[in-house]
RNA sequence: GGGCGGUUAGCUCAGCGGUAGAGCGCCUGCCUUACACGCAGGAUGUCAUUGGUUCGAAUCCAGUACCGCCCACCA
């Protein structure tokens, strides 16, 4: 068989993707004997393109699925897209912009059909990359959040939730961006640091008699202000209370009135009160029954109010207030001062607060039994800390509008009969109104996206139908999110899926840490710092991406992406693929039968031992979402024990095949054996890869890796003696090789190599395996016997050896003195800590027997290990002196 | 203002009660017929700081100093 050198990605990736899916191996099977396991998708936006946060968590995603699914569960992981309301729109309404036109030109039907065009043209390109990551979804079950069973759970939630009284429509005031002109949940709005200006604005009172000061951030907003409020407490402002002040430049009068919430400490102490324009003005407006003046339109421009200044925009007109306050003598003060201010999350416009009709949900109610079930356990978040997060964010939750003033999403379920007032909200449209039979007109707001994103995990399985598949995969096994949708999301799937379906959507909720860029900087394109994962995935390969991505995932941490770190993962791809072409190039075409343990070698009883500890660190580093510490074991054992070790020893045996077959079948049994133990092991991390060399396995009907059974531990396997003499025997050779560095022994030569085993077992270790250490330190003969004092040789001391190397002329005394002292007061320093501890009474006494015992094994090796390079210096010396 | 997290080798990070680790980088040698995306050898750390608990602390507790992040209606 010929296999290139190289790994070469690409044509493989392609190839199993399209394999895999037309054998249908990742397509749950409800009817099936298999234990389910399942994961919902959290959908990206349709509109979207895979960005490398993505690629973390599908490859978090993919891994625990493919390992489930090998380990023999009936695994549905259900993909799909996210309408996503108002990106989506934001997407088209500048596709439109650009041709001139604004939704409005359009008109709702027309918007919202172009809307689907253009998901049906764009939609699929994050499907596509999703597919190219390798994601093991169950494509028959794609569900979109705008599907018709999706929109028939929504319409469901919506009017329960109404009938129940949990959803209900008030005037209030909300975030409003008045650019994209709808109102946004306060989750929606980010508040960003401003450097601003704090206005000192004197407010003279009607007869004359006095003024007060107030400080404002807004001075444009002074025209919708209905009254001016002090503490009650206020020793300053007490005699002012119930009075009238003029508002100035509108010479309106308006009242002082006394409330708690005004902060004495801050500014003069007084507040102008704006209720249509600041949520603690509108509260307390409702608290002292004052009026809503609106100053401030949709589009953030001035009313009529504002008098002369209607029209202009907030800011212009914040200007054009500060200089006529000014000109008249009015403005007392400014001072510089930052604070937060509410931005749309989506297109960064500062946020303005208004009053105006909107649907909210009764949240209270729903968050109890959410935060009950996760302090029961019933949901657990790993890393556990992250409970903490939602407990805090749940127990001070606010009621949750969810209209928005949007064309595309799920439109509201409400109906209106202007005539006689009536309210209709049904889940199918209703003919006309019940009271006069006159014509309804629908409520013209969607419902914000995150409303269906919560019901996602029920209403993709059939809900509000009874299913099959609602029946046998809800509650959901996991959910692998990012700690950025908590709140938006996590927590809303919470609370509705224990509403309709009174089971918690998940049972376990892994948060995962953000991908940053090498020098740990958040990514994002204004910094251009962002990487492009279908890049990463051309440069370095798929698998690669995914290793990488699967071994830096460790809990709790963010993940600094770094080129280099990648380069060294498709190193390791690379090294997996020659490691298993060494095997096949050595089974020929005769593949060797199973091994049997009294055939076994040391090495090969020492692998096999290593490999079914690592199967089972692996396992149980999954269970725990460990991803980084199963990939790195793998790694590990790969790289180091196999490679590095197994290879090496083994190639002797393979070698000398013709003069002991069964040694070599054996070898060849075991290498086959580990390889494909690997190969199973690391498919979930590394799918295309391992497919590949899975297929030219030799034997027949293999079938496909990514269905094939997970290793599971024999236990029998493991091995302490041959690891310990493994163990042992690699001491030994990596101090061979260290002697032949160090004294510069040219790489070429093959040198004689004399050992003095401390005791038997040693001796024997040494015998027996003599070819192998020889094979792997490049001597012509290692063998057994006391060491000459005189010869000129290279010298070192392993744990239980001592070690020479004959070099007659070539070797500097001088120079071998000098580095055998050095090791020498190394060790010195090292037993010197370590017979304090044991000259330690307290030590003795209190610390475990195992401890103590370990401490005092190390002690005598280190004592041996000391009197041997003493030893050693002795015979240098003796070497020396004629 | 409240909450959460971090500070370990040049860089990015693991480790979280019993001899300081990984990858990359660095230094020395090697094209040893699986692999130069490689092989072998090597150097490198008062584990932020101060105190405490302990036979023993990078690891637990408390304080301090810097860095992050999240939430929040002091105008």
């Amino acid at each position: 068989m010929e296999i290139p050198k190289e790994y070469l990605p690409h044509e493989s990736e392609d190839r199993w993707t399209a394999a895999w899916e037309s054998a249908a191996l990742f397509r749950a099977d409800p009817g099936g004997a298999k234990a389910p396991f399942c994961m919902v998708i959290p959908p990206p936006n349709v509109t979207g393109n895979l960005h490398i946060g993505h690629v973390l968590v599908y490859t978090l995603h993919d891994v625990v699925a493919r390992w489930r699914r090998m380990q023999g569960r009936d695994v549905l992981w259900l993909p799909g897209t996210d309408h996503a309301g108002i990106a989506t729109q934001m997407v088209v309404e500048r596709e439109l912009a650009k041709e001139g036109k604004s939704r409005h030109d359009l008109g709702r039907e027309a918007f919202v059909e172009r809307v689907w065009e253009w998901k049906k043209r764009y939609g699929g390109r994050i499907v596509e990359q999703l597919r190219r990551l390798g994601a093991s979804v169950d494509w028959s079950r794609e569900r979109f959040t705008l599907d018709d069973g999706l929109s028939r759970a929504v319409r469901s939630v919506f009017v329960r939730l109404y009938q129940q009284g949990l959803i209900y429509r008030d005037r209030y005031i909300v975030n409003w961006c008045p650019r994209c002109h709808t109102a946004l949940s306060d989750l929606e709005t980010v508040h960003e640091p401003v450097p601003g200006k704090l206005y000192l604005v004197r407010y003279p009172s009607a007869d004359g008699s006095f003024s007060i000061a107030v400080a404002t951030t807004r001075p444009e907003t002074m025209f919708g202000d209905v009254a001016v409020a002090v503490h009650p407490d206020d020793e300053r402002y007490r005699d002012r209370v119930g009075k009238q002040v003029l508002l100035p430049l509108a010479d309106r009068p308006i009242p002082v009135i006394a409330d708690a919430f005004v902060e004495r400490e801050f500014g003069t102490g007084a507040v102008k009160i704006t209720p249509a324009h600041d949520p603690n003005d509108f509260e307390a407006g409702r608290r002292h029954g004052l009026p809503e003046v609106v100053a401030i339109d949709t589009s953030a421009r001035m009313t009529a109010e504002a008098g002369d200044l209607a029209g202009l925009d907030r800011f212009e007109a914040r200007a054009r207030t500060v200089e006529r306050l000014e000109a008249r003598g009015l403005l007392l003060g400014v001072r510089e001062h930052e604070h937060a201010v509410g931005h749309c999350q989506r297109c960064g416009t500062m946020i303005e607060p208004l009053v105006s009709h909107q649907w909210f949900v009764k949240i209270a109610p729903l968050a109890e039994p959410a935060i009950a079930a996760v302090e029961r356990g019933d949901t657990r978040f790993v890393p556990e800390t992250w409970a903490k997060t939602y407990f805090e964010w749940m127990r001070n939750i606010h009621d949750w509008c969810i209209s928005r003033q949007l064309w595309w999403g799920h439109r509201i379920p409400a109906w209106y009969c202007d005539p006689c007032g009536t309210v209709v909200v049904a889940e199918s449209d209703p003919e006309g109104c019940e009271g006069c039979g006159g014509p309804l007109r629908q409520d013209d707001d969607v419902l914000d996206t995150w409303f269906s994103s919560a019901l996602w995990p029920f209403s993709t399985l059939g809900w509000p139908d009874d299913t099959e598949d609602l029946r046998r995969y809800y509650p959901t096994d996991v959910l692998i999110t990012g700690f950025d949708i908590i709140f938006f999301w996590v927590a809303r799937m919470m609370m509705m899926g224990l509403k309709f379906r009174d089971e918690v959507p998940f049972r376990e909720v892994y948060i995962h840490g953000l991908v940053r860029d090498a020098r740990g900087q958040k990514m994002s394109k204004s910094k251009g710092n962002t990487i492009d994962p279908q890049e990463l995935q051309g440069r370095y390969g798929t698998d690669a991406v995914r290793l990488t991505m699967a071994i830096l995932a460790a809990p709790g941490n963010d993940i600094p992406l770094a080129p280099e770190r990648m380069e060294g993962y498709r190193a390791f791809c690379n090294k997996l693929w020659n490691a298993s072409r060494f095997v096949l190039m050595r089974l020929g075409d005769a593949p060797p039968g199973a091994w049997s343990r009294e055939r076994l070698s040391l090495v090969d009883r020492w692998i096999l031992s290593r490999l079914d500890r690592v199967v089972g660190d692996v396992a149980r580093a999954l269970e725990e979402y460990r991803f980084d510490r199963a990939a790195d074991a793998l790694y590990h054992f790969v790289w180091g024990d196999f490679c590095d070790w197994y290879i090496e020893l083994v190639k002797p045996d393979l070698a000398a095949g013709d003069a002991d077959p069964a040694r070599a079948e054996t070898a060849r049994a075991v290498l086959l054996d580990v390889l494909s133990t690997v190969l199973r092991a690391m498919h979930p991390f590394v799918p295309f890869l391992t497919e590949e060399l899975w297929q030219k396995l030799p034997g027949d009907s293999r079938g496909y890796l990514a269905v094939a059974s997970w290793p599971v531990s024999r236990g029998g396997d493991v091995d302490p003696e041959a690891e310990s003499a493994v163990g042992m025997l690699q001491e030994l050779v990596v101090k061979i090789r260290n002697l032949r560095a160090e004294t510069r022994i040219d790489p070429a030569r093959a040198v004689e190599v004399v050992i003095a085993p401390a005791d038997e077992a040693g001796r024997r270790l040494v015998g027996e395996e003599s070819a192998r250490i020889a094979s792997l330190v490049r001597a012509s003969t290692v063998r057994c016997a006391a060491l000459e004092p005189g010869a000129v040789a290279a010298r070192g001391v392993a744990r239980g050896f001592e070690i020479a190397i004959p070099l007659e002329g070539v070797l500097d005394i001088e120079l071998e003195r000098a580095r055998l002292a050095k090791e020498l007061s190394k060790i010195e320093s090292e037993l010197e800590a370590r017979s304090r501890k044991l000259d330690n009474p307290s030590f003795l006494e209190r610390a475990p027997r195992e401890v103590v015992d370990k401490e005092r094994v190390l002690h005598g090796e280190l004592l041996e290990k000391r009197s041997g390079v003493r030893r050693t210096l002795a015979a240098l010396s003796g070497g020396q002196a004629p």
